[in-house]
DNA sequence: GCCGTCATGTAAATAGTTACATGATTAA
DNA sequence: TTAATCATGTAACTATTTACATGACGGC
């Protein structure tokens, strides 16, 4: 079997769930796997077409009178097939995660204490954003797809966005304290 | 002024350091940054030819007899002045971290609970081995550069790793926990 | 004689974003 | 009339890894 990209198994596996067009696929992604996976356009219509083109998945035009033709992808047994055989693969290596803020704050010697005081500010108050944002994601799923098969695993990833995020928002708390002590 | 990417201003930041030839700032990458930013050859290479071009560091050919000629890089003013710069600079987004483990664990409905037990204990296992890593960096810090000018922000970056992981961890025994309920 | 370390580099492939192009409908 | 939503797609650019090529030294 061909190995395909993470963001080509995405896909496949977004096509487990309703969504079927390209720019269904879009819109769930960022509503849901935003988190942890982001793609755009360039990726998403060029792939589909390969996913297509593999016999992975059937396409179907569906024609509104009045809106724009949409290309409806199914998965096929070989579609479904190549990606259990993908989420079974255990993976091979944690990835590095880019950090740019650790980055400066890596050269920080270089700065006046002051300034990145306020690199880590900055960095606490988004962090504190995107906590709020998991969590009203999490109300949305206990509200409104209960019943959905996915539910579980959806809470599970945001459980994990919530838990390291909350860890970042006291380091930079903690971290904050030891610099203003330097100033 | 030009702006650079990230990759640029870290090998810029590292010139400030000893480390002056492409070795030596993978040396040191892979011994430091490595948890958060990492690069290859293939792009140290090309990328210390562009700063020197762009007058941010002079270039001295070191010759010692019988071992290869070593570029030795040495930044400007102006280089300092570009790295300071950046330093300065708030992040102007928080990059989504992209997550192997989440994504498939998100398409774990089409899996059995047994297998997504694996997937978490494999992954947990990798988290505790990354955290012991951290841990010996972090004694290696404290036991032979607590005179170094950068040992403090060192030690920042370090215990942002631990603690993240650590969240990670937990989180895994949380799932692990939950998904067992399943089987 | 082989392996590890020191040392520099390029070419090809892969991955990904951004900007652009198009065009219809609906609601304010 | 203007903005938002629906809908698809490509071209150019940027970033990055991997694999390859080269070669000397020292220790086992």
């Amino acid at each position: 079997m061909i190995a395909y990209n993470n963001t080509t198994y995405a896909i496949l596996g977004i096509l487990t769930t309703e969504c079927n067009s390209g720019y269904a696929i879009k819109q769930f992604m960022d509503r849901s796997l935003n988190h942890f996976w982001k793609i755009s356009y360039g990726q998403i219509y060029p792939t589909l077409k390969l996913i297509a083109q593999d016999g992975l998945a059937e396409v179907n035009v569906s024609s509104t009178p009045g809106r724009a033709d949409k290309n409806e992808y199914y998965l096929t047994p070989k579609g479904l097939a190549t990606l259990k055989e993908w989420i079974e693969q255990p993976i091979d290596q944690v990835p590095v995660e880019r950090n740019e803020v650790l980055l400066k704050l890596f050269f920080g010697s270089n700065q006046s204490p002051e300034k990145t005081v306020s690199l880590l500010q900055d960095y606490k108050q988004r962090l504190v954003t995107r906590y709020e944002t998991y969590e009203t994601i999490e109300q949305g799923i206990l509200h409104h797809d209960k019943e959905e098969k996915d539910a579980m695993y959806w809470l599970f990833t945001l459980d994990y966005g919530k838990r390291v995020t909350e860890a970042a928002i006291q380091w930079c708390e903690h971290t904050l304290k030891q610099v203003k002590k330097e100033e």
